[in-house]
DNA sequence: TTGGGTATTCTACGACTCGTAGAAATCACA
DNA sequence: TGTGATTTCTACGAGTCGTAGAATACCCAA
């Protein structure tokens, strides 16, 4: 049922460098990322690249990326956008409750202004391109 | 970081029982509602009233549920409506990512026409008059 | 006041996930 | 072909979760 979530804080932090970075990584790219202060999602201690390998192939597993097996240090590629990740998770939590109304209620309930002129602006205009 | 997430499979259709229930429940009660058939959240196997009990204070210790402990047979009760629960989550999952608009646009992409029109209602614009 | 059923807590085990990484195998180039 | 880089295999320790027996606490009828 619950299947998108289980990300470990590893796992987690590993698919922020990928989401934040505009092209494919190798696994000690990635690495580097993850200890360098510029990117938000940072670490104290460095790992060794076979954890880093070791994670990226759980998560490849899971379906949350997928590599080049084609170049020699393999490239990891995140399969959805970071936005669509959570959308997906935002659908998958609304999705299990009867009674999605009262949810919504709930969830406008505790948005920011600016978030809900957000909602207000994407549900004037006409929908919806997809993909 | 993600903590209100963390419900396993019997965790969450106790939740389901405590949720649909309108009155607070006894660790028996709740053990026969989780085989009755006509409740959603139903279940094959009976347990133990030990399990029930054992499950009952981890979501106690979580904070999901109460317990009156005045009266005998402890009486156990939802801290928060499910409708509050799912948005909270919903919310959590909104805030761990940087850029909510992306976001959001994915999640309106994703809901059904019913639901755009409470949202729209909530959010105080005209409702596209589709169908 | 006590015996006995009922309710609750304590303790625990096995399966699974996750962070972590060494050891072993594989690869590619000099 | 040897060697350094890369990847896979294997594994351990901590934590969570479903599961429930054993031990204890509670309360009423006799």
């Amino acid at each position: 049922m619950v299947c998108m979530a289980n990300l470990g804080v590893l796992e987690r932090l590993m698919m922020d460098v990928l989401w934040d970075s505009p092209a494919p990584l190798t696994a000690n790219e990635l690495k580097d990322l993850l200890v360098s202060p510029d990117v938000s999602a940072s670490r104290a201690k460095p790992l060794a690249t076979t954890t880093i390998l070791t994670v990226l192939s759980r998560l490849e597993a899971k379906g949350f990326v997928t590599r080049d097996r084609d170049v020699r240090p393999h490239a990891y590629t995140a399969v959805m956008s970071r936005a669509a990740h959570t959308a997906g998770l935002m659908h998958e939590v609304l999705g299990q409750v009867p009674d999605r109304q009262a949810t919504l209620v709930r969830f406008i309930g505790g948005v920011t202004p600016q978030e809900a002129d957000t909602l207000r602006q994407l549900l004037g205009v006409a929908p919806a391109d997809n993909e």
